[in-house]
DNA sequence: TCATTATTTCAATATTCATTGAGATATTGA
DNA sequence: TCAATATCTCAATGAATATTGAAATAATGA
């Protein structure tokens, strides 16, 4: 997914408070499963009502996705979204910058080889 | 630079605002040369106030520098911090899901190989 | 249908953030 | 030292965001 200005904008936003970014990291850690409204606000300490409100922001933001599962609303990360999020910022910042870019393109070989993958999720 | 949650945070607050994240883009498409405050605000369309606020906003981000040079104080794009700030963002959304890595890691070989680099900074 | 559980919505309040204009500071050249 | 330039700082105002608790909605099982 190719993030313009004002999408960016908003997920910048989104992921500019404390408790939203614990959600979001949560969240790609459970993976496409996702997890259940309750427990991510109780994961991240925050009210019902907080969480909720937090949830639909970054939801609108297009960085997660919600499904109803039986009594529980399912929340998981939205890798589209993320990973435009990603290139909109390496785009931007590389711009014929290449140190910008390089550094992050090694957390790639650290972090997504099949050996690493999963030790890092642990 | 590797960033912890804290400057994180900062930074993604200081490109949630449309006249910061204009500054950012405008200050990497620049290099390491920079450009005055006011040449910034001029860009920007913003009242010298203004930009002196943001871009006092994201120095203590960590997204730029500045320094003086004769009358005028030059703020300069701080690629470790943004590089850093692109690092957070995929180690935390890759934590084992190399879908989110892997399109953003194809964004360094579009744009950093040295054929593209210089076109794409047109 | 009723009680229970899970979540959202709403209104009120508090907090944080952005904009403005006036004035302060720093640097330079005459 | 004075006037001009470039930028910053400050206080006031307005706008956007976050938090809270109470009430509304949706789904389930008895």
């Amino acid at each position: 997914m190719k993030l313009e200005e004002p999408q960016a904008l908003n997920a910048f936003g989104a992921l500019s408070q404390e408790t939203r970014l614990k959600m979001v990291r949560i969240l790609v850690q459970a993976g496409p499963e996702g997890m259940a409204a309750g427990a991510i606000g109780e994961a991240v300490d925050a009210s019902s009502s907080s969480a909720s409100f937090h949830l639909a922001h970054l939801e609108r933001a297009g960085l997660i996705q919600s499904r109803r599962e039986s009594r529980s609303i399912i929340y998981s990360a939205n890798f589209e979204g993320l990973s435009g999020l990603v290139e909109f910022l390496m785009r931007d910042c590389c711009s014929g910058h290449p140190e910008v870019c390089l550094p992050a393109a090694a957390v790639v070989s650290d972090c997504c080889t099949p050996a690493k993958a999963s030790a890092g999720a642990a």
